[in-house]
DNA sequence: TAAGTTACTTACCAATCGGTAAGCGACCAG
DNA sequence: CTGGTCGCTTACCGATTGGTAAGTAACTTA
């Protein structure tokens, strides 16, 4: 890891863009391959198994998910929460491909998985909860289950904005996105962010 | 269709909670006819190919959704509204097979298709909204949000279950879905049901 | 300059994929 | 008893799958 020039960063945004648009199993490593210019091969010499390539995948994403959070930091845990989940609307809008490796990951976790990326994450919305005013004394399953209602409703969203597209049209769609904007603003007063 | 005992209504059911466990890639027409006990000569004599399979399951899978919205029928619309979420809310954390069908069915579905089985059940979600007291003068687009806010986190929940079994223990994840319901409330005040 | 190491390549593999072709036994109407 | 349809089955197919083995050209280090 950190090598000049490594390759494996490239290769990883291939199969991040691949990945969220066709899922695990409707990736293959020749498709992969030849959008990267490559032979297959190439990508099982930096990570063996299709399966490895994946985690790679779904590690830095939630490394990003992460640096989103602290990107948006503010001394004020109420602010902060709020505008973290600004950005993330907008950016799931604008570029849905992260929301839908995650929610493509929702769907293909079992509960018997060893590795669970999306937990630091979601630990660091959690506690970001907790500390402000209406959510100092929140239980973790309800400070969680407030973190998940936000982002569902952003994700399931950004997900269905080909689908809207194609059953009433792109101007209808872009209109939907706009009114989840102002119904953004009240799930939000229930997250603890500032009303 | 409808001869006395049609095969056809057992391959489906079969192929809805494969479809559903592993989406439209990682099942195989072998692995189906495994489960339902045939060959898979036998599915593509019914069917003629994979993708036309497919079409069926999510085809019973709108009727299903459909038949769900009737059978939550009440005089009152924002009543009945409310009642149809409710029992969408639990049917989704009990059997969450139709709600995983749904969110890969949204993954998977570009603009350029041709069929949208869903658009009936949202088109008559929509018009119920604009009955209520609420949402009368609400234009296409608003209430659309309305509805899919709702669908989103409920189905979002649902698909995360297993996630969040493994993440934070059984007993958690339980936890975080009768929190939800307390939030639920407040989500569907905002969509035209009583308050 | 010799020995690694890095970043690949071509060649190949068994297994699985969706799908075709042809046939077979049970039932049923004429 | 005969012809046809229904609900399958076995046999087979070429293409694609993830993965292995063995090299090779370029660059770095001792």
């Amino acid at each position: 890891m950190g090598r000049q020039d490594d390759p494996r960063a490239g290769y990883i945004a291939v199969a991040t863009r691949q990945f969220a648009a066709q899922g695990y199993h409707g990736t293959s490593l020749a498709a992969l391959a030849r959008e990267a210019g490559v032979s297959k091969q190439a990508l099982l010499h930096f990570f063996s198994t299709k399966e490895r390539l994946y985690a790679e995948v779904l590690a830095a994403l939630a490394t990003r998910q992460c640096e989103g959070i602290e990107a948006a930091a503010r001394p004020d845990p109420a602010e902060h929460l709020l505008a973290y989940f600004q950005g993330l609307r907008e950016a799931a809008l604008e570029r849905p491909e992260d929301a839908r490796l995650v929610v493509r990951a929702l769907l293909d976790s079992h509960e018997g998985a060893r590795v669970w990326p999306m937990k630091d994450y979601l630990d660091r919305l959690v506690a970001l909860v907790r500390q402000t005013q209406d959510g100092r004394d929140l239980p973790e399953a309800a400070a969680l289950a407030r973190v998940f209602s936000v982002i569902g409703a952003i994700q399931y969203l950004a997900i269905s904005a080909p689908a809207l597209s194609g059953m009433y049209g792109k101007d209808a769609a872009d209109r939907v996105a706009a009114e989840f904007d102002g119904l953004m603003a009240g799930a939000l007063a229930g997250v603890g962010a500032a009303r």
